[in-house]
DNA sequence: GAGAGTACGTGTACGGCGTACACTTGTCAA
DNA sequence: TTGACAAGTGTACGCCGTACACGTACTCTC
């Protein structure tokens, strides 16, 4: 994980990693079947560093929170979100987590049914991280940013002005001006006050 | 496309895809830089197969049948939705959808500030698809699985009685009851009338 | 019609990858 | 002392993407 958290999940090969341990290749395989079960162990240890629940206080203000912890065990595993995205089977230990999750919407008055559609629309949320379109990531120069902006304003007229809007309502001077983490909570709560209202109508 | 389509992505590789076209692997580089490039141009078609929104029609139909027509052409590509993901910069074909998105937003009365939420929110969904945890591939098989879901009624209780309810729910005897197309357009659905009501309360 | 440019395909090769299989080595209980 | 067992080793195979140098055939100009 150290691994991969500093050179990149794309570093991460067995060869590279045997050689990290002063080991030859082969030699984890005593250890993992083959690389998929050293990928899905890696997520299992990302999984548990995310906090239990909060017991005694309101559903929404319990998953809140544990959904906003998941994020925190995400974004110190940069890696982890994409890794996650290209598994197919989940661990036990995800499953775990899932779980208890489904615990929480029922004992907070969720129908099954409604459980089953909020599992559903929270879809990697739960994870902590919401699936992009695009990762912005804002390695550029935010100069260079802004003037290949300005480049597009003709052809992505839309896309150019959001940039705009966006950079000045920026307290920084420049840059890409979004807020990531305020984004994935804006998402969280429109979808949790989303499902409120859905529970409570019936 | 037609490769990736019978044979899975995986089963993609510069030199297969030269040996289906009855040519010398290397020869596929007169027509593009890389396998990333080629991939791109792939994600270029699914996306111009994406029909082009109504017009006269509100903001929220607009975008609801927009949306819903991006998810029949990713259905079409099964392995499209795991492409996308993995990109990391967005090609000019995207851009524009984005762009064309955008002004569908603005013109349906939001400011730039709800519109950058707004995009953010639908994140994956924009595309026709929303990140799932685990793709519960049905390729199994419904009695089994049933089986499987009893081992685990001890271990994981909230997921034996949601699939329990699922499966009961669902006309069919069995099977995971898991209406995929139902899920989005519930998810899909969700989010679009949390921002309308974000809108109109400005 | 000759030559040059260009589009396209070829052949060989390199360095990476995951991992199967057969092997040694070190440790410790009986 | 022995023998089981966990851990590490070495070699090898078949895959991958792709750099580089080399054909080959068509087209366009003089």
């Amino acid at each position: 994980m150290g691994l991969a958290d500093q050179e990149g999940i794309e570093a991460l090969s067995m060869r590279k990693l045997a050689h990290a341990l002063d080991v030859v290749p082969m030699a984890l395989y005593r250890h993992v079947k083959d690389k998929d079960e050293l990928l899905d162990g890696m997520l299992d240890v990302v999984v548990g560093e995310i906090d239990p629940p909060r017991s005694n206080v309101e559903w929404k203000t319990a998953i809140r929170e544990r959904i906003l912890s998941a994020r925190r065990a995400l974004l110190r595993h940069p890696w982890a979100s994409r890794v996650m995205e290209s598994r197919t089977e989940p661990t036990p230990t995800v499953l775990g987590y899932m779980d208890s999750m489904i615990g929480m919407f029922r004992s907070g008055g969720f129908t099954m049914d409604l459980t089953h559609h909020a599992m559903h629309v929270m879809g990697s949320r739960l994870m902590g991280f919401s699936q992009e379109l695009f990762n912005d990531r804002s390695d550029v120069d935010p100069d260079l940013e802004m003037e290949t902006y300005a480049a597009m304003a003709d052809t992505y007229p839309s896309i150019y002005e959001l940039a705009l809007t966006v950079s000045h309502d920026d307290s920084s001077v420049v840059g890409t001006g979004c807020d990531d983490q305020f984004e994935f909570e804006f998402g969280l709560d429109l979808v949790l006050d989303g499902l409120e209202r859905l529970k409570d109508a019936d």
